[in-house]
RNA sequence: GCAGAAGUGGCGGAACUGGUAGACGCGCUGGACUCAAAAUCCAGUGGCCUUUAAAGCCGUGAGGGUUCGAGUCCCUCCUUCUGUACCA
């Protein structure tokens, strides 16, 4: 294929872009601001994947365009560097992760600007630095010395905590506040990985099982984040964002907001009583047993003696089980009976107490009712183990329902629900719900409650390649969280990365970490072993790169005004992967610094776009085992840079799972040569075809069009048709030998933002001097996008007789009459005679006849 | 099961508030250029009927409905993708 010298012409214009510092990100406040944020990558062995321009594109279109609408745009990158994979990698090689690192990071660079991303680079954040993650351990003390105030809804200083007066004993109180930070430690079970001697994310856990590793559930002592505090917010102001409805709902469901009200229950012979949560209180008379979680505090102190080996194998058995396997066994369920009774508050009788794994202790209090009558779990346990079921619920309609057969789990009419004091017999479930919770509350036992599915979050890793926790013990059991002039706590520089083995970190085995005299206090000190995980250093990276080099605060407030107000981030680029974890953590953590005022909006990205991901040619998952992978160096090679930005943009809608294709990215880059010939010759200089010339009326339509529909396909994220448009002026363009000059130009304007280095290239060759970027995105000319002569369509009967060319805004006569005139129309007319006409300006005339 | 998104030629995909379905690209067919090929350029290209054309009929996952008119709106169903799942 004879191809304009792409090759030549990127390694220039990469060049110059370099040297003159041209996508330096302007701060002159006299113009609107614009940040566009990608998601960084994790900086793999691998390189930069061909998924990865997909997004970068989308959004280095946008900040050239807005560039070239005169905004200050900022759109930087950087890389997530902390992890697993490069630990291991490190450890299998013998190298440092420092050093894999800087090598990997340098290859994406590397790639990143072989593809034309206007990155300013001056402000390249890498959450491996140690002052970046200064600002991480930063954050992670003002978590950990904050406590959740209910009342107002926020965070507050550890210091403004009300201790309790009966509190007095300074080991009493620092206890006490410990229980209450938005970081604290906590003994939970987790998911052990011996082999990569790490605990896993629920999330991870996938992943590792498919490369081969075994992971099982084990109680150990880590670090937890008190995300719950904020589910409401977290909830609530999802409405403040712009982002695609189902990484909304996604959020939702993983927030898992549900109203009902919890019960107190008494035991039978026993003054210790339990707590339930239920989203049905008015089924309480229904309630028939109780299951308690095997995992419930309450469970030893209830059991009966002969009761005591059954219910103590149970619970064994469902320790070794994973959270999966409890799930996984979602056909029959298994439980025991501790042999004590509970006391039904509103009938008075005593109830069995079981223990079953399909209560989960996590969830609620760990405890439920179990109305079987209207709940299929509770139904499919009662029968398992012939439970009593009974009906207090009827469907509203009135009709019979077999409740031995199947739980009536809907809303109804309450039925057979009175005691003494109170009755909601008879009432619809939503109002029955409400009498019962006035009841529960009249006598104390109970209230209206919101119960979220959100847990805390599990905050540490035991790894050596990740932010270290910046907390030092002592050897009388207190310990220290250090000072802001003490931080970074850097890494201690060490080879040996295997794991302890003992369940703690590779940190464990450094001397120097674990056995040092503290300067502050003189004391013998041990630092904290276990790292923050991954997620950490992403979320506030967004701001680090407003001020990026700052060592007074993580970001000075004035800037993170400009470019984040009024909504934060204007586009945040990333894939669907993210939808929850990453996004609900960043949110969590800006809203904390929100509540301190480090930062000026509750949310920290108010639009939100995915970008689908690219499928191998046979329209499966690229991958290496299927030998389907398309390599971005290749593809540069072959066809340029500014071929495969292009491509990936005409692919489709941004949004979709598109497949790759070898014979379309031929097409993008052969429409590329159109371009290139349409206004250069082999030599590159000015094709002599383009002249001082006026356009025609058919050539002044399409430029115009192009210019509004690129512009607006651009804002629109819509760049498939804005590709489309430019093909459809290149089309039109080339048909004529007189090339006007000044629609070469305006042209040459609208390519730049999707392909910058020939648009460079050309607008050169046009004899301009300056970066094409330093120019104007063109105007159109609104009166010139509209034809003055359009094709109406004449239809009898709805159905499409013939074609009118017509001045554009004939009225009704002047159509009907040529339309009557069409010998086509007229044999449709034949025998019989027109009802009724509808016309539509410019659009159609429609008889109807009969 | 639940939630969200989507089903349009041989393929990727267009189609504004209901108003010419299939823009643009790929592929394919024919032609020009060439000794030939590549590249390039021109023309054609949803299906059926027809030698061709005109004319006509059928066509946006399936079936109903609203409307002069439905890819677009409403109802029912099917399929695919994505997330989630004993959350009381």
């Amino acid at each position: 294929m004879a191809s304009y010298p792409f090759t030549e012409i990127e390694k220039k214009w990469q060049q110059r872009w370099d040297d003159s510092d041209i996508y330096k990100t302007s701060e002159d406040k006299s113009h609107p601001k614009y940040y566009i944020l990608d998601m960084f990558p994790y900086p793999s062995g691998a390189g930069l994947h061909i998924g990865h321009p997909e997004g970068y594109t989308a959004t280095d279109i946008i900040g050239r365009y807005k560039t070239m609408r005169g905004f200050n745009v900022l759109h930087p990158m950087g890389f997530d560097a902390f992890g697993l994979p490069t630990e291991r990698y490190c450890m299998e090689k013998n190298i440092h992760p420092i050093e894999a690192t800087n090598t990997n990071i340098a290859v994406f660079v590397g790639q990143l600007k072989m593809l034309g991303f206007g990155y300013d680079w001056s402000r390249c954040v890498n959450t491996t630095d140690p002052e970046y993650f200064k600002w991480t351990q930063w954050m992670f003390l003002k978590i950990y010395n904050s406590w959740f105030d209910d009342e107002q809804q926020r965070a507050r200083p550890i210091d403004e905590l009300p201790i309790p007066d009966e509190i007095t004993d300074t080991k009493e109180i620092e206890d006490y506040k410990d229980k209450h930070r938005l970081a604290f430690i906590s003994m939970v079970p987790v998911n052990w990985c011996e082999a990569l001697g790490t605990v896993l994310a629920n999330e991870e856990i996938d992943e590792w099982c498919a490369k081969g590793y075994e992971v099982v559930r084990r109680p150990m002592r880590q670090w937890m984040l008190r995300i719950t505090k904020y589910s409401k917010r977290l909830l609530d102001d999802l409405a403040l964002v712009d982002w695609p409805i189902s990484t909304k709902e996604m959020q939702r469901h993983w927030i898992g907001e549900s109203i009902g009200a919890e019960i107190q229950f008494t035991i039978e012979g026993n003054d210790k009583s339990f707590i339930v949560f239920t989203t049905r209180p008015d089924t309480v008379f229904g309630a028939t047993y109780i299951v308690l979680a095997p995992e419930h505090e309450l469970v030893s102190d209830i059991t009966t003696p002969d009761q005591k080996n059954e219910v103590a194998e149970y619970i064994r058995e469902t320790s070794l089980k994973s959270d999966l396997e409890r799930t996984d066994l979602n056909k029959s369920k298994t439980g025991v009976f501790t042999g004590a009774f509970a006391v039904n508050p509103a009938t008075g009788k005593p109830i069995p107490i079981w223990i079953a794994d399909y209560v989960l202790a996590h969830y609620g209090t760990g405890a439920i009712m179990a109305v079987p009558g209207h709940d299929e779990r509770d139904h499919e346990f009662a029968l398992t183990y012939s439970l009593p079921i009974k009906k207090v619920v009827t469907p509203s309609g009135g009709s019979e329902w077999d409740i031995e057969n199947k739980a009536f789990t809907e809303d109804g009419i309450a039925f057979d629900s009175a005691n003494d004091e109170f009755s909601i017999t008879g009432m619809a479930t939503p109002d029955a719900i409400n009498r019962t919770i006035e009841w529960l509350e009249s006598k104390s036992i109970g209230c209206k409650k919101i119960q979220y599915k959100l847990r805390d979050w599990l905050f540490s890793r035991q790894r050596y390649w990740g932010e270290p926790v910046p907390i030092m013990y002592f050897e009388d059991g207190s310990k220290r969280a250090l000072d802001e002039s003490e931080l970074p706590l850097r890494l201690p520089d060490v080879l040996d990365f295997q794991p302890a083995g003992t369940g703690e970190s590779p940190l464990a085995k450094v001397e120097s970490w674990i056995n040092f005299i503290d300067p502050k206090t003189g004391k013998k000190a041990r630092y904290e072993t276990n790292t923050m995980p991954q997620w950490a250093g992403s979320c506030w990276y967004y701001l680090r790169y407003i001020d990026p080099k700052n060592d007074e605060i993580f970001c000075n407030k004035e800037k993170e005004k400009y470019w984040m107000q009024p909504d934060g981030v204007d586009l945040y680029m990333g894939g669907a992967e993210h939808a929850v974890l990453h996004l609900l953590y960043a949110r969590f953590w800006h809203k904390v610094l929100y509540d301190y005022g480090y930062v000026s909006t509750p949310e920290p990205f108010k639009k939100l776009y995915h970008q689908g991901l690219i499928m191998g040619e046979d329209g499966r998952k690229m991958s290496k085992s299927l030998g389907n992978v398309i390599n971005p160096d290749d593809v540069v090679a072959e066809f340029g840079a500014d071929s495969l930005r292009m491509y990936e943009m005409f692919l489709g809608p941004l949004p979709d799972a598109k497949p790759w294709s070898t014979s379309g990215i031929e097409g993008v880059h052969r429409f590329l040569n159109r371009v290139w010939r349409m206004l250069a010759t082999e030599a590159a200089t000015l094709s002599e075809s383009v002249v001082e010339c006026e356009l025609s009326k058919e050539q002044e339509y399409v430029l115009h069009s192009t210019i509004k529909k690129v512009g607006e396909d651009i804002e629109s994220l819509h760049f498939n048709t804005a590709v489309s448009q430019m093909m459809i002026f290149v089309n039109e363009f080339t048909k004529s030998d007189r090339k006007p000059r000044q629609a070469m130009e305006k042209f040459v304007l609208c390519l730049a933002p999707f392909a910058p280095h020939i648009a460079e290239e050309l607008w050169a060759i046009l004899g301009n001097t300056e970066s094409i970027i330093r120019h104007s995105f063109p105007d159109y000319d609104e009166s010139k996008t509209i034809k003055d002569e359009i094709e109406l369509v004449v239809q009898v009967m709805s159905k499409i007789r013939s074609k009118l060319i017509i001045p554009l805004d004939s009225n009704e006569e002047f159509v009907d009459s040529l339309a009557r005139a069409d010998e086509n129309v007229c044999k449709h007319f034949e025998g019989k005679t027109v009802r009724k006409v509808i016309f539509v300006p410019n659009k159609l005339i429609n008889y109807i006849v009969s």
